[in-house]
DNA sequence: TTATTTACATACGGTGCCGTATGGAACACG
DNA sequence: CGTGTTCCATACGGCACCGTATGTAAATAA
């Protein structure tokens, strides 16, 4: 994980505050001891980042694009609607114990720090409101135009948030959820 | 809020703690800061506590009271069952947005908290299980016995905790899981 | 009134992190 | 073989917070 011989690179440092941040919340990216866990020390930070503005900027992007982007493309192959919903549980519920999936173990950690941090709460806003849409694109593939798609899905994310506050193991958290599809996608 | 000519309480300090977690997070209970806020000095808080820790532990006591016997005891008007849940639901999304009602609203900050602290964690898991078997208790006596009543009743808890992450309105999030429950409570 | 106790404020040395300034090793290139 | 660039370590002053020790005004008790 962390080389050793070879030079620190921007994402080294990126992925060094992920671990942080998991760890120790958002109180926990200073650079010092961050710097410490790289068997590094601050003249390499302030090398590759301007200050610890630019570092979190940095972090923020590389979040939004793995939290995302890269887990809908990842979910391109499988069919759309209640399958590809379902491999989306699947993913999600074991990505998030992953030691690191590039942030998105720092997942609760980073929500949390949204409370206080303007411009991380945006990337958050953002990214639930794209995981949304997605999990509605999933529904509607599934049960048909339904008036109530947008609530489907933000009842189904709410509770994938939850369960992720919660400290259920992902089998356990995987079967409540795939659950819950099954009982959002039943007719009224 | 503040009293100026009385004498600070241990009480005091410890909303005081409360108010600087749903601002700051987990990393802003230090107690010059805190002293600060209360325009006073660490002179008092020594006085009524042996050290930070103690100020946490009886933090962590005080919400567990607020969090979770008082809610119990305010709906024991209401009958049970599903009745019962709907108070609940316009109890819990309004009170999470007071301003502080003890330490609720502060509660994403000490989930979040929860998460580097094994002691708070442990608060947080109590609270949980309280709260996830009062409302399978609720479920129950609204649909009789079911062999999934345990099942709903985490699906229902994962999704109140869901909203609570995302920022919507109370409303919303109150109408949302009114629709839940009566979707949880549909039969297969 | 005097003596305690209460409930702090102030002063102190110590530590950890900050951001900057500077020095230096390892390659890259002419 | 020198010279520059890259990438980092070290050194520095400064600040914020820590926990303790001590001073002290106000209430209380004797």
């Amino acid at each position: 994980m962390v080389k050793r011989t070879q030079h620190l690179t921007r994402e080294d440092w990126i992925l060094a505050g992920f671990r942080a941040l998991t760890i120790g919340g958002a109180g926990a990216l200073r650079v010092e001891p961050v710097a410490r866990a790289l068997s590094a020390t601050k003249g390499s930070f302030y090398w590759h980042f301007a200050d610890p503005s630019d570092w979190r900027t940095g972090m923020l992007a590389y979040w939004e694009d793995v939290a995302f982007h890269k887990i809908v493309a990842d979910l391109q192959p499988t069919p759309p609607g209640l399958s590809r919903l379902q491999a989306l549980v699947r993913m999600a519920t074991t990505l998030g114990h992953d030691p690191l999936h590039g942030g998105v173990a720092a997942e609760p950690a980073l929500r949390d720090w949204a409370r206080y941090a303007p411009d991380v709460a945006m990337a958050v806003r953002r990214v639930d409101a794209g995981r949304v849409a997605f999990v509605a694109d999933c529904l509607q593939a599934a049960i048909g135009s339904d008036q109530d798609i947008s609530l489907k899905a933000r009842q189904f994310y709410a509770a994938y948030l939850g369960f992720q506050a919660m400290h259920g193991t992902p089998e356990d958290n995987a079967t409540a959820l795939l659950d819950l599809t099954v009982c959002l996608c039943r007719p009224k």
